[in-house]
Parts: structure tokens; C-alpha cells; sequence
DNA sequence: TCATATTCATTTCAAATGAAATGATTGTCA
DNA sequence: TGACAATCATTTCATTTGAAATGAATATGA
């Protein structure tokens, strides 16, 4: 906690809720965290934003998917994803065709450059994340990712989520 | 992952990062969760926006502070404090004075309604956390905690974060 | 087959966001 | 003491965001 310091006085912490232990704030926290150290290692350096650097990586993995595809998956809105595709068709780094079996879909792929960029980009991540890690005991990653499962599990399967399932099957 | 289910052929996976697998998407992705899932209980409920509970709940534990104490402590934008105080004093739950010691600062505290509304949503959290953490290993929670302060301080110690050290004494 | 519903990507529009500017106050140090 | 710098809260303004509307295409089923 380096940005700490501050005077202010301790109220009666009676049944006070303890922001700093309290897991939704902290995963906050560190979401931010996390997506602003690793911004700005490429932000400025390759001009991309945090949503299509998203993109990028998720076509990697997949080809030939729609933007419904990716915005399911990587947790984005429609009309954010649709934006980050077009500043990315727009610098030449991912083609938009029409898929032809369903002509309400774009069939998105990597251009050569978008593969070139995209695997600078890779590197980059796994560079950063292992530096991360460093400070961390071994397997405290796989740890904390298999926990981070199970909690979206949860939520999902509790109707603490209420809405947001769109596409859930239920 | 109950929202997968999509066709989209596998691209052939050699150096291409997972993102299921690298943790500043999942951190993120767990934050959103979490964080939608939290104020689907209290947003509609008791009109409070994200921004305006991490304020209330902060001023249960410290009082007497000024806008600055909240907004470096609670990863949030001056502004956007300055705002979430601002519809919060609005409506009757915090209390905005002078600070006689320093007239740049607002001292700020709840008042008999905000206390009670703090509480309120505090119990409410609690809750929420509860039932979350009953999907998780006992103590799996406290692993957790203290892995994330080991990441924030890996960051906050290399130069991975750069910027947005405005307040680290160095 | 035809009418209606659904699904997709995009656009629109109002609200939220945050970087920088502002004005007020306090700190520094010559 | 007095100029200049630094710090605070707020406001301004341009950008980002996402919910809902739109238009195009496909699915459904009478």
C-alpha cells in the first residue's frame, strides 16, 4: 500500500465493512491496476487501445469468428467491440467480410501485419505477466485463476447476476 | 464458462497467448463480475451508483476526511469523487464542511441517514460476499488477498506503472 | 409462402469519464 | 515579508461508454 500515508482518523469500527478486505473492491483494484501497468507498456509504443488489444489476442486464438463471437467471450459490449474492429480494419490489421453461410455476419480475421502486430503484442503480455508472477509463490497463479472460476461460477449459477444473461442458455 | 458455446474453428495455437489463462483479462473480467453482480443488489434498490457506495462505505471507516484521503485510497478519479460527494451531500448523507486547519480541504462525514444507509449496504455486502465465498476453499479468501498484495507491490515497485504515480513520495 | 419474430452489426444519443484548466489556499525560501 | 511553487476541490470539455434504436438478414411456424 505505497499510496497510502494519510492522516485521517479511525472512525469506531464496529461493524464497518473493511474496504481493503472486501473482494469486489480488491478485484477492482487490481483489475485497474494490472490493465493500466500493462497499458502502458503498449498504449503508446504500438497505439492501441485496451479493446483492441482484446481483439487482437482473440483472433489469435479463433479465426473467421463474428463480433457477436468476441464480444461474448471477452467480456465487452457489442458497440465497443464493433469500434475496436473498425479502428482496427481501418489501420489494416483485421479484415471484415461478410460471411457468406449467414450474411448478418462479419467474418473477421488477422491481415499479415495483424498477425505481426498481434504476436509483438503476445510477447509483450507474457513478458509483463511473468515479471508479475516473479513475486509470487509457485502455482499461486494457477491457484488464483481456478478460484477466479469458481467465483464467476457462482454468480453465474446464483441470481445474483439478475439479468446480464443475455446469452445464457439458463 | 457457461457463455461459450460458439462454433469459430480453433486457429492454429503456437506462441498465442491464452487469454482465459493471463491474468490481467481474468482480473478484469472478475472485477466486472463481481461488481455487476454487487450492485444489481443495492443500484435499483437504494438509487446508489458504484462510485457513491465506495464513498459511503469509505467514510465508515475514516472520518473527517477530505476528498483527496478517498480518492487516493480508493482507486477512483478526483472527479469522479468529487461528484459521487457531491450527489451523495445532495441527498442528505454526508456532510461537506470546511476544514478550519486547511481551508483547501473539505472535511467530510456521514450523517445520522448516511450512517444508517452505510450500514445498510454494508450488511448487504457482506452478505454478497458470503455467498460467494462459500463456492471458494476455506481460506482460499485470505490466499487470495495476500496474492493480490503481492502484485500490487511488484507493480508499484518496478517501473512497470510508469505514470499514475502522482503521489509516491519518489 | 408469407407474416412475424429473432439475430446480427452498427449507429444514435444521453450519461459517465478523466485529463487538464481554474480558482482558492497554503507552503517555501530568498 | 513577498514572490513563486505546490496542493486542494471543482469545473470544463472532449472523449468513451453502453443501452436502446435501427436496418438488414435469417429463422419460425401458421
Amino acid at each position: 500500500m505505497s499510496k497510502s500515508s494519510r492522516k485521517a482518523q479511525q472512525a469506531d469500527e464496529g461493524a464497518a465493512l473493511a474496504l481493503d478486505a472486501f473482494l469486489p473492491y480488491r478485484a477492482a483494484r487490481l483489475a485497474t491496476t494490472l490493465s493500466r501497468a500493462l497499458a502502458a507498456q503498449y498504449e503508446q509504443r504500438y497505439d492501441i487501445s485496451v479493446a483492441e488489444w482484446r481483439v487482437l489476442v482473440h483472433l489469435t486464438q479463433q479465426t473467421e469468428i463474428s463480433v457477436r463471437d468476441i464480444f461474448t467471450r471477452v467480456d465487452m459490449d457489442r458497440a465497443r467491440v464493433t469500434r475496436a474492429v473498425q479502428r482496427l480494419a481501418g489501420r489494416g490489421y483485421v479484415s471484415k467480410l461478410v460471411n457468406q453461410n449467414d450474411r448478418r455476419l462479419v467474418k473477421l480475421a488477422l491481415t499479415a501485419s495483424g498477425t505481426a502486430l498481434a504476436s509483438e503484442l503476445s510477447a509483450l503480455a507474457a513478458g509483463f505477466e511473468a515479471e508479475i508472477m516473479a513475486a509470487l509463490p509457485v502455482g499461486a497463479r494457477d491457484e488464483m485463476l481456478a478460484q477466479f472460476d469458481l467465483i464467476e461460477a457462482a454468480i453465474d449459477a446464483s441470481r445474483l447476476s439478475a439479468e446480464k444473461n443475455e446469452y445464457l442458455t439458463d
